[in-house]
RNA sequence: GCCGGUAUCGUCUAGGGGUCAGGACACGUGGUUCUCAGCCACGGGACCGGGGUUCGAAUCCCCGUACCGGUACCA
């Protein structure tokens, strides 16, 4: 039985690159048949929180990665919060000490700090010197009689430590290049190499997948497997995903946090598109797939070596193509949270009113990339309350075709249906009487009613803006620059 | 510095001992339309460098270079 997990640590929101790691494994567990588990690396209390841990949780939820076991819904292997499992991590650490493969350690900090300072200002790299490796019985039982505070280092041995990596192929360590690294800090508390073994063997973990920053840690983990006397998991290094700049995204490159993804508009099922495809592929030509067909396409073998560069553009690509794919029912319920925000919803969009409104979802539609565009690009037509692009009244609004939008007015007023192509055909045999080319008085008519130069179809848009509106934002704009001008 | 990883269009990638090196985003040109978006067509654009191995290397091997990561009593 396949069983993996996402195991962040509560020290910041849900970002991109945590987000893509979560999603393969995810996608893995959902492909094999496994269990996914939600573990929370909050061994740092000083930088871990409650928020952070919510932020996570939230942003995994929008993506729609749902987990067997973790918080909220508990499992075999609870807790499944590192902070909580404290004394399994101080057991094996005395367990180490006990079977001889790890030792006290009692240098300070502050010594610690010096030499390696003093070994980096020749230019040379230091690893742990073994001082305390060094210590006799005798001086470690005065040091324990006067209560010094020691930490638990684990003794490396001698050779290479060598693993398989699903990524990458086989990777080699050599044993001399990794010190002997603290287990158990002087305060009891584990560092994330314990934590971490501990916790997989405990949680019977077959495979890890995690950001190829990890590359350099798992020897040592791989070294901690064996001195419990387990069996390594198989691991996947997966490339980092970086800025435009090629360097680790990070705040500098904007929105770095899922959940900020959300409120830009994006859709989760794109978002999800979007960052499978950063560094995996299924093999063949095809950039759109459903989340079922990412997980019956899913495969480790498909993840490439280098890391991958975070494209916007691309993203924005991937949102359009699903967002046109959605029904206009299922659009306009994704789009509300948005006019709500802007204050442009009213309850009457799902009663009285729906098919219009559905209507207009799905005159719009084709045009926006984001959720949160079509507020802004349907305004004029939600409400009064919108301001006119001076350029375009500039342009389009010109004094000679002031009477004929004036007599356009009119005509509408009295159309006895008012209807798009009855609108087209009205406005159309009027150009003609009056010699004018018919793109003139669209784009007049265009900015006197939504005003602005674009906008979808003309006759659409009016159909959609009612008479009453179309009639008086005519005369309005014709009364507004007659005066101005 | 040391250790590890990676290297195909600007970006994401397919492919992989013999291919016209394929697709997508972006970009350019043209078409469609009342504008914008879209859509359609066309176009420019890549195997990091050097050595091997081989009849043949972008593909396999070595070296170099570049980039990324790690080098903590952070995770």
């Amino acid at each position: 039985m396949i069983r993996v997990r996402f195991a962040p640590s509560p020290t910041g929101y849900l970002h991109i690159g945590g987000a893509r790691t979560a999603l393969f494994n995810w996608l893995f567990a959902r492909r094999q048949g496994g269990t996914f588990v939600l573990r929370i690396e909050d061994t740092d209390a000083e930088r871990s929180s409650w928020e952070m841990v919510s932020g996570i949780v939230d942003g995994m939820r929008w993506l729609g990665l749902d987990w067997d076991e973790g918080p909220d819904v508990g499992g075999p292997h609870s807790p499944y919060f590192q902070s909580e499992r404290l004394e399994k991590y101080r057991a094996a650490a005395a367990q180490l000490v006990a079977g001889g493969r790890a030792y006290y350690c009692y240098c300070t900090g502050e010594s610690l700090r010096q030499k390696r300072e003093a070994a980096e200002s020749t230019g040379a790299g230091w690893t742990y010197d073994r001082t305390c490796c060094a210590l006799s019985a005798e001086e470690v039982a005065k040091r324990e009689a006067a209560g010094a505070p020691r930490a638990v280092r684990f003794r490396v041995p001698e050779g290479t430590t060598t693993f398989a990596d699903l990524v990458h192929g086989p990777i080699a360590f050599p044993n001399a290049v990794i010190e002997d690294f603290v287990v158990l800090r002087s305060d009891a508390q584990p560092t994330y190499h314990l934590s971490v073994v501990v916790d997989d063997i405990d949680m019977r973990m077959t495979h890890v997948i995690r950001g190829d920053d990890h590359i350099s840690n798992t020897p040592k983990q791989v070294l901690l497997y064996q001195a419990f006397g387990s069996t390594p998991p198989a691991f996947a290094h997966v490339p980092l995903i970086l800025g435009p700049d090629k360097k680790r995204l990070s705040k500098r490159h904007g929105a770095t946090s899922v959940m900020e993804y959300q409120r830009l508009g994006y859709l989760p099922e794109a978002m999800v598109n979007f960052l499978a495809l950063l560094g995996w592929s299924p093999g063949g030509d095809q950039e759109l797939l459903t989340r079922d067909e990412l997980i019956s396409k899913f495969a480790l073998e498909g993840i490439s070596g280098g890391n991958a560069v975070f494209n916007p553009e691309k993203l924005d690509w991937v949102n359009q193509q699903f967002l046109q794919r959605l029904p206009a029912e299922e659009a306009a319920a994704r789009v509300e949270p948005f006019l709500r925000a802007e204050g442009l919803w009213t309850d009457a969009f799902s009663s009285t009113r729906r098919a219009w409104f559905l209507a207009l979802i799905a005159l719009f539609k084709p045009r926006i990339r984001k959720l949160d565009q079509f507020a802004n690009e349907a305004r004029p037509l939600l409400t009064d309350d919108f301001v006119h692009d001076r350029a375009a009244v500039d342009k389009h609004l010109q004094p000679e075709i002031l009477e004929p939008l004036e007599e356009l007015a009119r005509l509408f007023e009295q159309v006895d249906s008012f209807a798009a192509p009855r609108l087209e055909a009205t406005l159309r045999s009027l150009a003609e009487a009056r010699g004018l080319k018919p793109a003139r008085l669209i784009h007049a008519t265009r900015v006197a009613v939504t005003g602005r130069a674009t906008s979808p179809g003309l006759f659409e848009t009016l159909e959609l803006a009612g008479r009453e509106r179309v009639v008086s934002r005519m005369r309005a704009a014709v009364a507004a620059v007659s005066s101005s001008g």
